[in-house]
DNA sequence: CAGAGGATCGGCT
DNA sequence: GCCGATCCTCTGG
């Protein structure tokens, strides 16, 4: 739970086969947790959340509703099943590519908004999957190392249970955010 | 092997 | 705000 507040604000990096690089700032972060009954990891190790089990800072990306991918970074130790999901980014550089990835018409605010147009706008699928983000040459994280933010926290979003946990972290006042209005005050 | 459900999105009301 | 699409993954028989 600590990583999910501490990769607010970080950027996250991608380089495209091309060499182009697409970078965002991380706004908005949902952490599962050991012993979370909606955290994919709960059943224990299987081929699908393997990489949830891996060390720290690796990548788990899934699939969902038969329509959109998920990025998470695995946040605990060798062996333990948690990760964090990345909701949403604020669109720094690439964006004309993003477009191009999401939708000419798409706004800069609504490019990365939310975890399945995040994936798409950064050309992140399942062949991402399992990459170390402290080695990987395709996609790391940096960190901006002047800046401070104000960070508020919610229930997580599109859960069935477990909506009484504040494990939504969010940059507050960011117009990049996901989810209803009522969470993003 | 069949069935059910999901950490979502986009379109329509 | 609500609803349906769409398909991967897991579970049970």
């Amino acid at each position: 739970m600590p990583l999910a507040r501490a990769l607010i604000g970080k950027i996250l990096v991608r380089e495209l086969p091309t060499g182009e690089l697409l970078t965002g700032r991380i706004v908005e972060t949902e952490a599962y947790t050991l012993g979370d009954p909606s955290s994919h990891a709960f059943r224990g190790p299987t081929q699908r959340n393997a990489s949830m089990f891996k060390r720290h800072l690796h990548a788990y990306v899934y699939f969902i509703y038969g329509s959109a991918f998920c990025l998470n970074i695995s946040s605990e130790a060798e062996g333990t099943g948690a990760a964090v999901l990345i909701r949403a980014v604020e669109p720094l550089t690439g964006i004309e590519t993003m477009r191009t990835l999401r939708g000419p018409t798409i706004k800069d605010r609504d490019l990365a908004r939310g975890p399945g147009r995040l994936c798409a706008a950064f050309a992140i699928t399942k062949s991402q999957d399992t990459l170390d983000l402290e080695t990987d040459q395709t996609l790391w994280l940096a960190t901006e190392t002047t800046k401070k933010f104000a960070i508020g926290t919610s229930p997580r979003i599109g859960l069935s249970q477990e909506q009484s946990r504040p494990h939504r972290f969010y940059l507050k006042s960011s117009p990049h955010l996901s989810g209803p209005r009522t969470l993003s005050p």
